[in-house]
DNA sequence: GTCTATATTGCGATAGAC
DNA sequence: GTCTATCGCAATATAGAC
């Protein structure tokens, strides 16, 4: 429906409040009825269009979440399919970050859950990988689960900005390369010391 | 004044377009017309409220970029000085992320030229610690720059969902105690191996 | 300086033609 | 199913009383 892709990319830009419907209709050369015809009104597209950027990620974290690989595996893995899911959806970053920093009525419904999914699995990640000596023991798992996130997502906020700063192609393989030097720096500080007890 | 105070809770909870000048009067106690009188319209109270909430950042700024301090001990004192400022300035994080979701048009003006200090502050750090043995010689500055930023903002851009998460006081006390344990998980990370050339 | 009242514009939603 | 026209409302900004 070109009414969802309008939305992704308007919503995207400027979130739910800034965005109008006659924008929209514009956007996909139609009429500001039609969404309330097939939406039943602004927010009833915007839900549709978070259905359609979250949809995806639910599916990815079923993968990631094989307990046969040891923890620092299944962390590489989660930090390169995170590179996967953003490199396929622009615009996923932006409606996160829209709705941590204003949530809209959809939030607690679906957002929230994906969120705790997520944390989640780290965390268990960590406990696991502290348990079997990978890991630092005297790590916080709470502190060191965020502090692994907000490297990877923080790089997908930042994104536009840096975009202006350094410009060139090649973005998604530098994206690749981000994720892995990040996640390197990471395991190399979260790593057990060589003699450690 | 209070009308820079009701613009900076306001502001901060639904941004510039989802906040009317209504309600702003109304949160200061008076009513909409003094906007316009004293600030020439909603735009210029946001401008009055932006400038309010960066304008100690600079100062920070100059005291962490004193050279004397080597490269470790320089990143150490900024990774405190952002606990302390987000500690004294709760909307700042806010007004942040609202600016890099959908900058205004006051984003290109100063707030640009913050991050780009920051920037240019950490990047110096991790060349100059790369050419002194400190840090590794194979880390990209700009990479590990990145993670770091990503690392310490992050945490207070998920703030208030962590705090439904996780209900209780002493939350200044877990914000340091983040903040130090982020980064001796980055500074491991990134330090010297002991058998590298 | 501070208020009320209002002019003007744009919003979301819908009625009704086709 | 798709359109135009419009209703009712809330937005910002401002004129003018005090």
């Amino acid at each position: 429906d070109r009414l969802i892709a309008a939305g992704e990319k308007l919503f995207a830009q400027r979130g739910l409040v800034g965005v109008s419907i006659r924008e929209l209709a514009r956007e996909a050369g139609t009429n500001s009825a039609l969404i309330s015809y097939y939406f039943g009104g602004k927010d009833g597209l915007y839900e549709a269009v978070l259905e359609r950027q979250f949809a995806p990620i639910a599916s990815l974290l079923d993968t990631v979440a094989d307990l046969t690989m040891t923890p620092p595996d299944r962390i590489i893995h989660y930090a390169r399919s995170v590179a996967g899911i953003h490199g396929n959806r622009p615009y996923l970053t932006k409606y996160l970050t829209w709705e941590m920093v204003s949530p809209s009525r959809y939030f607690e419904s679906f957002i929230r859950r994906y969120i705790q999914r997520v944390y989640a699995f780290l965390h268990r990640a960590f406990r696991e990988g502290a348990t079997r000596g990978e890991f630092r023991g005297d790590l916080d798992p709470e502190a060191t689960t965020l502090a692994l996130v907000g490297m990877l997502n923080f790089y997908y906020i930042v994104r536009p900005i840096r975009q202006q700063l350094l410009a060139d192609g090649a973005e998604r393989e530098r994206d690749e390369r981000y994720v892995l030097e990040a996640v390197n720096i990471f395991l190399d500080g979260v790593k057990r010391y060589e003699n450690e007890p």
